[in-house]
DNA sequence: TCGCACGATGCTCTGAAGGTATTGATGTCT
DNA sequence: AGACATCAATACCTTCAGAGCATCGTGCGA
């Protein structure tokens, strides 16, 4: 039981189309003898008589036609399949698993998707929301490409990059005396309120930037909570003042002010004072591929309009 | 340029499922080297890396877990494309275009869709409602491969076989004095009766069958009709007698008598006096494929139950 | 009836693909 | 830490599938 050659059915297309074995041989750069021989090859491993041929004529017998048909799709199929792989290795085609944590890069998403819709159609992106820490033990058993997430990590086996930076803001409820304060606030502003932090496991990254902020200050720290989203609405029911990234003040909760901060000094050395919050991608230290270099820049394309219409 | 070959793809999805060339080597029946010289190859084919090895370990890469799925698709579409030839030349599938005449083969085509769909599921039947003189010209074209018409046919190019034979009635309108009469009636009894026949040459078959009853008596032809349906309900409003076949009765025109006739004799030499309106297929001669057996076959089967239907 | 067009067949030879032996690199076990 | 085992890559040789050339057999047209 020969199998069926890719040589044979390219034969077969050539004198299926021409209906004649030395015009077939002339376009397909061969000799007629070789030619029947590879078509007589077919039938055998087909089973089936595919041409009907007196010594004068060739035509297709109904398998043969419908084979014909069949040999098209092949090699379609196959031409598709060699494109679909330079595709994937160039980075223009594929699947990225993309870890995001839901309060800080939920946001840049939607845009995120629909600008790779449009330049890279075929990269399917997968999403999955997770924390931090989650997404660090992602990347390492191989289940995300891609992560969106607060500092610090282990930068033994990941690499990282920041893709947005924010102010930090404080949000005071609008009936709060601080609310009519101009210019931007200190810790001294602070002295003595109460403040809603973060969860120092949980939300450890805003918990220290709000450590750091009020390091010199007197107030005192009434909540810990997990979420960002939670703080702001304690603070509208009257519970305090938190530190909030400047992107929380399109979540639309109502009845707060968010008044401006002075630089925060002391973080690492590429930070920027004016907007300590940072927002990195991570990925397995080594595993840049071309196409996550194509959704990396992708992101930070999108992080910055974003930060830009913070801006205005 | 070297080309992909289907060898390549084969070696391929063995070292990519077992991830391990001295396996993938052993279940295809070949030594590890010439394997690795065919990954190379495949890979320089397509233009991209497929596999990631180092000397103790072989990985997928992305682009080769797509092009992986890919080729699992190009082995079954071949696969099947053969199959499917095999099938088309052993008639189990396969495209028919069938002819057939409204008045006449019409009530036995769906019973025989039916038939053919629970038997031969891959097989395709087109339907061409044409007069027997057109199905002749399709067949001869290539356009029809099978016709269901009324002899008589050139014997020269075609070849036919009866597939249903019926009696032939004599229809009457309720009120008619006949419509009473017991027993069969000869041309005697329609003696100066005004009769509906058929067009001597769209409707020919039915005209001479006709003439051919009443050739011994003294009746007078008053209309020639096209189709059965017309004869009938021109009866009905009192017109005349029409002879008609048994299965006409099924058409359902309300207010008629069917009374049987004496045998016809004078037919051709296999006919059957007491039968003599005959349904034949026709093909082209030398033309029986087995898939025109298979569909042949099922026509006199689904014909034949439909006679027994009529006789009950 | 002859000749020609065209597919099939026989024979020879080349080159692609397979096999054996070996190398080189990288984990693993003691 | 060193000896060993494992595994893919390379070198070299061998074989057989497939290409080319020459020829045959047979219908169709002049």
């Amino acid at each position: 039981m020969a199998p069926v050659t890719l040589d044979q059915v390219r034969c077969f297309i050539a004198v299926a189309e021409e209906l004649h074995f030395g015009r077939a041989a002339e376009r397909l750069s061969m000799t007629q003898p070789p030619l029947s021989r590879q078509i007589q090859k077919l039938e055998t491993a087909v089973g089936a008589t595919l041409l009907e041929r007196s010594n004068r004529t060739v035509a297709l017998t109904s398998a043969g036609s419908e084979f014909l048909e069949d040999s098209y799709r092949i090699f379609n199929a196959l031409d598709q399949a060699v494109a679909h792989a330079r595709r994937v290795e160039s980075g223009s085609a594929g699947t990225v698993h993309l870890g995001f944590t839901a309060t800080s890069a939920i946001r840049i998403l939607g845009p995120l998707l629909v600008s790779l819709d449009k330049d890279l159609p075929d990269v399917q992106v997968i999403l999955h929301e997770r924390v931090t820490g989650g997404q660090v033990d992602g990347i390492r058993r191989g289940e995300l490409d891609l992560g969106l997430a607060r500092p610090p990590f282990d930068t033994t086996v990941l690499s990282s990059r920041v893709v947005a930076r924010e102010p930090l803001y404080a949000v005071v409820s609008a009936a709060h005396p601080l609310a009519t304060v101009e210019g931007p606030l200190g810790p001294e502003d602070l002295d003595g309120l109460p403040i809603i932090s973060y969860h120092p496991v949980q939300a450890r990254y805003f918990h220290e930037l709000t450590v750091r902020f009020l390091v010199n200050g007197h107030s005192r720290i009434v909540q810990h909570v997990q979420q960002i989203l939670t703080a702001m609405v304690l603070v509208a029911a009257g519970e305090g003042v938190a530190l909030v990234p400047a992107s929380a003040s399109t979540l639309g909760v109502p009845g707060l002010v968010y008044k401006r901060l002075n630089d925060l000094e002391g973080g690492h050395p590429d930070s920027d004072p004016a907007r300590p919050v940072e927002l990195h991608a991570i990925w397995a230290r080594g595993e840049l591929t071309p196409l996550l270099r194509h959704v990396l820049h992708h992101v930070q394309e999108v992080a910055t309009r974003h930060d830009d219409a913070l801006k205005v």
